[in-house]
RNA sequence: CGCGGGGUAGGGUAACGGUAACCCGUCAGGCUCAUAACCUGAAAAUUGGCGGUUCGAUUCCGCCCCCCGCAACCA
């Protein structure tokens, strides 16, 4: 069995989950899942990403300790899994877990040693009125916006830096070598444009004193590390580096396995994160020594109506769970996989959800299912069960394979209607139960093909039809 | 001239140098096994604008207009 390792990025615990990480946890499940069907070996990882200031501004909010507050919310994150229809053998690391926080320290050291990591001065921009420190595209003439009159204090600050700007020559070596590196193309070349206009090395630590919440830098009690540095190194600290052994998995071998044996170690992440995932990880990956990602696929965002961008000042924010609670898990993952563009920004609204709900699932498969079910039962038709081959998805586009699969539903109700067996089997009943029978291999066929999209569904499906009988309520009943 | 993405039927998307496809919606007909479901057919796009290349462009090139991200430490 060939390794396949796919991980998403690891939400930032600064805020309840959303509708963003929902498609992107969804999308990669339906990836694993899919390619488990096919007979891989499945690696698939998430988890929560909770060092930096604004983990330790929200804990300081709620008078509560970082440690406590990322506890929490790593709690609510890890609750959602289910109630997103998640495999349950997903791996869920957090960057406070001892082993990732012995590991990015590992790998501070590595790539420390072998020289890409300097000390420099840099100046902050600081705002009294505020009492923070502001970044250029955070300013306004040069000015903080909510203290136009205060002049900005500038701060000498010392920091650790990367050398990114080592690596420019090898990352554009790296994407000329894979040309599916970087998934979808108009991200490749966004990423290819933008290294090679050259790279600035990067800051990777901060001062304790000012914001301790962060992993210790190895030998400078002074610093820790800038959240970007250690969060990206959750993805091979998941799989059990440098010790090679995942946690409470006792897996020997297992970053040799999961990393460099694999067929494919594939980080899902928002178009937000091209940049980090493309160019800063890989870089780092090579800084130390490592070998770099085998591909990175870019989602577009969730908007809201028309496009517009969702804030929860323009209220129109969706809260995955409420959508589940109210349509159940399937009904998510349906419209994710199906209804949402594979790359570009799309929109989600209730109003289209419901739309797309009752189309595919009550009027396409669940339609098919009561009518071919019932057809099955009220003759006793006997089918034959056949295991069949599961859809490939090809270049990550789950909405072009959901086509496939609801273009197979469609014929299935085309040749209900062109060769009416429930009129047939009324005067040739052994012709009739013939074609209920084959009707009945085809909705199996199309249940099996169904379980990465919508697993619960493709179960019940294949239970009923076995059981030979009725659900006792519609799989999807119409909204 | 900062960088990038995009503008295709009422809505959402797809495709492509040679009759513009799919889903939803709309309209007409059909069927009755089924969840007012299903099947068939129809209306509906001069593919943002203007020029160019070409026998032929929505597809390639140039310019313009509009929308949206990003602009480096925002995780």
């Amino acid at each position: 069995m060939k390794p396949f390792y796919i991980t998403t990025t690891l939400p930032y615990v600064n805020a309840e989950p959303h509708i963003g990480f929902a498609m992107e946890i969804i999308r990669a499940d339906i990836i694993a899942r899919s390619k488990k069907a096919a007979g891989h070996d499945v690696f698939f990882n998430t988890g929560t990403d909770e060092h930096g200031i604004k983990i330790y501004r929200k804990a300081k909010e709620q008078n509560i300790e970082p440690q406590e507050y990322c506890d929490k919310m790593a709690l609510k994150f890890k609750a959602i899994l289910p109630a997103l229809g998640i495999m349950p053998e997903i791996n869920f690391i957090r960057t406070t877990d001892p082993h990732h926080v012995a590991a990015a320290q590992e790998f501070w050291k590595l790539v420390d040693k072998n020289g890409y990591i300097y000390k420099k001065n840099y100046s902050v921009k600081y705002c009294v009125g505020c009492e923070l420190e502001k970044t250029d595209s955070e300013l306004v003439n040069g000015r903080c916006p909510l203290h136009p009159l205060t002049e900005l204090e500038i701060i000498q600050e010392e920091n650790y830096f990367f050398k990114w700007s080592a690596f420019q020559q090898k990352l554009l070596d790296l994407y000329a070598e894979r040309p599916d590196f970087v998934i979808p193309d108009f991200r490749f070349n966004e990423i290819k444009a933008f290294v090679e206009r050259g790279l600035e090395d990067f800051s990777i630590s901060r001062i304790k004193s000012k914001m301790p919440w962060g992993i210790p830098v190895p030998g400078d009690e002074d610093q820790v590390m800038y959240v970007w540095f250690d969060a990206l190194v959750d993805y091979i600290s998941a799989i059990g580096w440098p010790d090679d052994e995942v946690q409470g998995k006792n897996e020997k071998g297992a970053f040799k396995k999961w990393w460099m044996e694999t067929g494919g170690v594939v980080q899902y992440c928002g178009k937000d994160n091209l940049r980090q995932q493309s160019a800063m990880w890989q870089a780092m990956l090579m800084a130390a020594g490592l070998e770099p990602s085998r591909q990175i696929v870019i989602n577009g965002f969730v908007t809201g109506e028309g496009g517009i961008k969702m804030s929860k000042s323009l209220g129109n924010t969706v809260d995955p769970l409420e959508i589940v609670k109210e349509y159940g898990t399937d009904a998510l993952r349906y419209y994710v996989a199906r209804e949402l563009s594979p790359f570009e920004d799309s929109p989600f609204t209730k109003e289209k959800f419901k739309e797309t709900f009752n189309a595919g699932l009550a009027n396409g498969i669940g339609n098919l299912t009561s009518r071919v079910l019932k057809m099955v039962v009220d003759n006793g038709v006997k089918i034959e069960f056949k295991p069949v081959k599961p859809i490939a998805i090809d270049g990550y586009n789950i909405k072009a394979a959901c086509d496939e699969i609801w273009k197979l539903i469609q014929e299935a109700d085309k040749s209900i209607q062109d060769q009416q067996p429930f009129k047939v089997v009324k005067t040739d009943p052994e012709k009739g139960k013939e074609m209920i029978a084959t009707l009945g291999g085809q909705l199996y066929t199309i249940a099996q093909l169904l379980e990465p999209i919508i697993p619960e569904t493709a179960a019940k499906i294949q239970e009923h039809l076995r059981e030979n009988k009725m659900p006792a309520a519609p799989l999807f009943a119409r909204r």
